[in-house]
DNA sequence: TGACGAAAAGAAAATAATTTACGCCACATC
DNA sequence: GATGTGGCGTAAATTATTTTCTTTTCGTCA
C-alpha cells in the first residue's frame, strides 16, 4: 500500500483541492483507477490540471503511469470487508468487495475447521460403499446434486433426492454396506434429518455436512463434516455457506479420487471425453 | 493469469497480425503494459488499429482498460499453490491446501476481471425484466438453478431450463421486455448458445456468463460477464470454475437487491420467514 | 486601507493518445 | 479473369492529457 500510504502521509501538506482529490483517492481507489482524468477531476471536485499536477508532484511520469501503478497496488491484496449483510444502495464496487471477502473468509474458515480424521473416514466410506444416497433440501439440495454429478462421473452408484418421500423410500432400502450423506447448512432441516435417521436405522453409514456446532443432523451421523458458520443475515441468504459446502464436497471428491487414483481417474477421463464427444460444439455445429 | 491464459488459448484462432501481437504480449507482458498503443503496435509489428481491435475482441472496453487489467494481473503475487490438477496419492492435507488455494484464486481472479459497467447493465436488465429465462447444462445448469432460487425469492418471474427443447421453446416466447441468461463455463455449449441466440432473435436482452475470453456464447450476448479461466485439467473438473460462476451470481443478485432495496428486501424476508414457518423443525418435530 | 506579490486553481490551448471510418490489397470463389 | 470477402493500415475524428496562461485569493507591508 505504498502509494496510498504516501498519499495519506502527505495529506496535511497538500493544497486544498489536491487534498480533496487525495481524500477521494484514499476512499475509493478502486473506482479511481477506472476513471479518466476528467472523470476523476469532476468526481473529486477539482480540475484535470490539478489531477495532472498532483500525479507529477508524487513523481509519477504522468496520470496514466499513476493509474497503472495504483491498479497494480490494489491488485495485491483484495479489500477486506467483513461478513456484511445486504444493505441499501451500496456502491457496486463495495458490494463486490464485500461478497468477495465473505466468500474468501468462508472458505478459509471452513478449511481451518476441517477434521482430517473425519474426512478420511468419509472418503473410506464413500469408496467402499455399494450405494450412496444424497439428501438435501433447497440450496443444500443443489450441493447434493453437485456431489451426485461428481460421483457418477467416477461410476459410483449414487442417487440424490430432494423429495422427502423419495428420500425415505430410498433410505429404507439401504443396507450396512451403503452410505447416506445428509447435507443441511443449518443442520435442522427436518426432511434431511429424518432421511438420515432412517438410513442409520437400516445400518448405513451416515455422513453429515452442516455448519459447525452440534446440530441435529450431525447428531444422527457417524461421520460429521463441518463448514464455517457465519452469523445468519437472512437477506444475504446462504451464499457463503453454499460456497463452504461445495468446498467440502470438492475436497471429499478430490481426496476420494486421489486415494484411489488408478480406479477412478480413467473413468473421470472417459466421462470427460464422452461429454465432449457427444455434446461438443465442433462436431455438431449448426450453420 | 486469466488474461494471458485466455490469449494463449485463442492463439491459434487469431489473425496473423493479431497473433504476432498476442505472442509479443505473452512474451513481454511487463513491458507491454508500460507502452502506449502506438509503441505496442510498432514493437509487435502491427498497427494501432489492430491493437485496438484486438483489445475489443477480448471484450475489454478499450486499450486502456486492457492495459489496466493486465497490469493488475501481473501485479498478483504468484500463488503458493497454483491451479493444480488431481494427482495420485497426495497426502490429504496437501489436497485440502491445493483445493483451497485453487478456490481462493478463482474467486480473486474473477473479482479482478469483473467489469462494473457490464455488471450494472446486467442488474438493470434483470430489474426491469418482465420475465427471466436461465439456461445452462451440466454444472452450469446447477448455477442456473441457484440463480433461479435466488430470483424467485424476490418475486421475479424466472424460469430455468436444462432441457434443450424446453430452452428453445421458452426462448421462442420471449419478447424485448425479457431477459435471457446463458451460463456456460467453456462458452461453447451448443444447447446454451442456441437458446441464447433464439432469445436474442426474439428481442430479449441476452446476458452471458462464461470464462474470460471471446467465447461463442459471449458473442451472442449483449451483456457479457466473465469468470477467471484456468487451464483445463480434466480431472479437476469444473470445481474452481463453478465457484467463480456462483460468485458472479451472488454479486449480481446482491447488487440487484441492494439497488432496489425497498422493493426486494421485504420479499426476501418474507420468503425467509415462510420457509422457516412451513419447513422449520420447531413446529413439526417428530418425536 | 490599499497595493503588491505569491501561490492555487481553473480555462483553454496545445499536444498526445486512441478509436473509427475508409479504402486498399490479397486471397478465395465461381 | 471477375467478383466478393476479410484483414489490415492510413488517416481523420474523437477523446484524453498536459501545459500555458489567466484569474482569483490571501497575506504582507507600506
Amino acid at each position: 500500500m505504498s502509494i496510498l500510504n504516501a498519499i495519506r502521509e502527505k495529506l496535511d501538506d497538500l493544497h486544498p483541492k489536491e487534498r480533496e482529490l487525495a481524500e477521494f483517492l484514499l476512499e475509493r481507489p478502486q473506482q479511481a483507477v477506472q476513471m479518466t482524468i476528467l472523470e476523476l477531476a469532476q468526481q473529486s471536485g477539482s480540475s484535470t490540471a490539478t489531477v495532472s499536477r498532483f500525479c507529477r508532484s508524487f513523481h509519477f511520469q504522468n496520470f496514466t503511469d499513476f493509474k497503472m501503478r495504483l491498479a497494480a497496488e490494489l491488485a495485491q491484496q483484495p479489500a477486506q470487508v467483513q461478513y456484511q449483510d445486504i444493505v441499501a444502495g451500496n456502491p457496486l464496487q463495495e458490494i463486490v468487495s464485500a461478497i468477495t471477502a465473505n466468500h474468501l473468509r468462508s472458505l478459509t474458515d471452513t478449511t481451518r475447521l476441517l477434521d482430517l480424521t473425519q474426512l478420511r473416514a468419509a472418503i473410506a466410506a464413500l469408496h467402499s460403499a455399494r450405494r450412496i444416497d444424497l439428501y438435501g433440501a433447497g440450496t443444500s439440495g443443489m450441493i447434493a446434486q453437485d456431489f451426485f454429478h461428481k460421483l457418477i462421473r467416477i461410476g459410483k452408484a449414487a442417487n440424490v433426492y430432494s423429495d422427502p418421500h423419495l428420500q425415505i423410500t430410498s433410505a429404507a432400502s439401504l443396507t450396512d454396506q451403503d452410505v447416506a450423506v445428509g447435507i443441511s447448512y443449518s443442520g435442522e432441516t427436518l426432511e434431511t434429518i429424518n432421511a438420515l435417521r432412517c438410513a442409520t436405522e437400516q445400518g448405513a453409514t451416515a455422513i453429515s455436512i452442516t455448519k459447525f456446532g452440534n446440530t441435529s443432523l450431525a447428531g444422527h451421523a457417524s461421520i460429521r463434516l463441518f463448514t464455517s458458520s457465519s452469523e445468519a443475515g437472512m437477506r444475504r441468504g446462504d451464499m457463503a455457506s453454499r460456497m463452504a459446502q461445495l468446498h467440502v464436497v470438492d475436497i471429499l471428491f478430490t481426496g476420494l479420487v486421489s486415494e484411489h487414483f488408478d480406479e477412478y481417474v480413467p473413468r473421470l477421463e472417459s466421462s470427460f471425453h464422452m461429454v465432449r464427444r457427444y455434446t461438443g460444439k465442433e462436431e455438431r455445429e449448426i450453420p
